[in-house]
DNA sequence: GATGAATGAGTATTCATTCAT
DNA sequence: GATGAATGAATACTCATTCAT
């Protein structure tokens, strides 16, 4: 009476690849995840199709993830490498005391371009799924630290209050504005969107300079 | 919407209920939908778990909807009705005149409001499931004609180039912001929040005149 | 990143038949899982074997029974109903004060009967499968409760010394024997079979005694 | 011992070892084996598992045995062997003459103590599994030839007829007593088992004698 | 109109076994 | 000889949907 199955889908990955060939297949299977949940979201993302598009048996597959959720975990994970790897220059010239305003721009250019290539992967992983708790602390950790050091960043500017939420209303106005414009390509390029969402950023910078300005009066 | 499965789910509505009995059947399973993919979210959302929990039997569900996405459209269709009719006075505030500036307080606390309710569901009906064309459209045509609209708005300012960018980057701004802000609340209340937001667009908007100001020097 | 599965196969039945027309349903699946079971044992007992040869929907299964297990369980159950229902009359007669000896023949043969029909899926029910805790339990209270009457007949009768281990030792004699016998019938009957177990019982009895006896000269 | 797979599992070791090495491999993965199917039973003892436990890969596992069911017959194998050799000195004590009222006793013990080493394992071997046509037989004709020598012990006493009926009882009764009261210890040590066993027995003889007694009057 | 039993294509997942290295 | 990556047939189980009552 004893369930043939065992307990249940794991996270974490199964066996590490010990040769190269399988190596190739991890990556294989990768790839292939990342190109079927683009085009088909997380339901449609069948283990089998993905294992089909690698080119790889189902069996394989699974030697190397113990599950579907598995693979979404290692692009989720693999994707927020590649953001904070992306992030780390600018967040480095912000510390070395440069002003927000200057770096602004390219924060947002390199956002847009982190989403760009797969805007519909990044909402599967980020939004279409529940994320594992440690995931999602991950995730929640790196957008606090870039929030923190932001508002860092912002008390060397005379608007001393609040800059938490300042902070925090940038970076999710980043987030925010990049996906829903990135998604849904309304005619702007990736440029002409980072650039008008920088504007917006500075100009909201600038009126809360002068709304606190006012107040002080 | 599009479901996995092949046969073709018609999405039109099967019956219009004609007496009351009916009315308060298909009243029942959009409540009980609501909730239900509120919770679950879209793939675990069955229309069995929605049949009882609106104490229904699924043969009566399927005498109303002739599927799951039927009942997702019912509800997109009647939160965008909802969405419309909120923002109907402000854009009439808007074409009678009234100046941007004043009126965006009330449009993003407005959609602010939109959102809180039931955050999750509305992410299940516009993000984690590719809605049918039609309504698709619908919504986009919505989201134009505000743009339009606020677009129109803007012409009465000095700066007169790029309008519809502009009013394009309000009205995503405020969705995005909205939706990010309000799905993980970090700390702000919505009425917080909208004010927040509302600084922003306002600092986006007299930022942009200055950019063209200085251009136009 | 919620597993689509749910936890895991629980044991409880599913749904309770209403209608005429399910109950048919449960009563056709347990009958074929009988003989698939009794034919192939428990692995290759599989959901959709039983399913096919009830003449049933492979969903119409799992509509009553949560799993495989629960169908072994369901069987197992019924078997211990059997069982006991057969066994109820010789036990009043014990406890009535009828000696444990002329009883015995009746007690065997109703053991072999039980057997005798369906050896195999016996086999598989008691033996080849891990049985949940809670029948485990109920089989092994059943066992207990036979012994206690067997040990408490015994102490009528001189040999008044370690009742319940010869109480124990016949109940398993039976049990233990008929299962070899009836499994693999090597040419006996199962009324030579229940006769010559008997036999063998009341031997050991008198065996038992005269022991005591010598001991206690 | 059929698996469930079609693939005509092979029984036949597939290439003897000849190197020191290899009796080492063989060794590792039989030994490795009758743990994991005493732990997991047959179905859950997978090829995989046994190699890992073997500290071996599952390439050289596959290399001296054609498949799972053939480690199975080579444990079975072996078991027989040691019963076989375990129970033949008191066979030949039967042969040369010795009373069976004597020899009991060690005959009991002998099977007792091949049971309590590894019950589950020997239930796996014996009752989980179909054994392969041929190893059947070989456990038939020891077990026949187990019966033909008590039933040619019992000549010798007056009781003479039937014989082949009460050896096969005497047989039966050691082994599905044995079978029972090991696998399931409840509260009695082998050697009590042992001796009760070995008290049953001797009653059994009497009572058959006795029997046949008052039949010959 | 309402009910809920029945359906079965489709999904995730396992594991014995092969074979290139 | 040994290794372990790859294979894929087979299994348990789900859920949208139909239809007889």
């Amino acid at each position: 009476m004893s369930s043939t199955r065992i307990p249940k889908a794991r996270l974490a990955p199964r066996k590490l690849p010990q040769q190269a060939r399988s190596e190739a297949t991890v990556e294989a299977v990768l790839q292939a995840a990342a190109q079927v949940f683009e085009r088909h979201g997380y339901a449609a993302g069948t283990t089998n199709r993905i294992a089909a598009r690698a080119g790889v048996s189902i069996g394989s597959l699974y030697q190397y993830f113990p599950g579907k959720d598995a693979i979404l975990l290692a692009l989720a994970r693999r994707h927020l490498a590649e953001g904070t790897a992306l992030l780390q220059p600018q967040l480095e010239r912000l510390q070395a005391g440069c002003a927000l305003d200057e770096v602004l721009a390219d924060v947002v250019k390199a956002m847009v371009a982190l989403h760009a290539s797969a805007p519909r992967l990044h909402r599967v992983l980020f939004e279409e799924t529940p994320l594992p708790q440690t995931l999602r602390a991950e995730l929640d950790a790196t957008e606090d630290a870039l929030v923190e050091v932001v508002a860092h960043s912002l008390q060397r500017q005379p608007d001393t209050a609040e800059h938490h939420l300042v902070a925090r209303m940038i970076v999710s106005a980043i987030e925010g504005l990049t996906h829903r414009l990135v998604l849904r390509p309304a005619g702007a390029s990736p440029d002409a969107i980072a650039i008008e969402v920088t504007t917006m950023l500075r100009g909201y910078l600038r009126q809360r300079q002068r709304t606190l300005d006012s107040r002080n009066q």
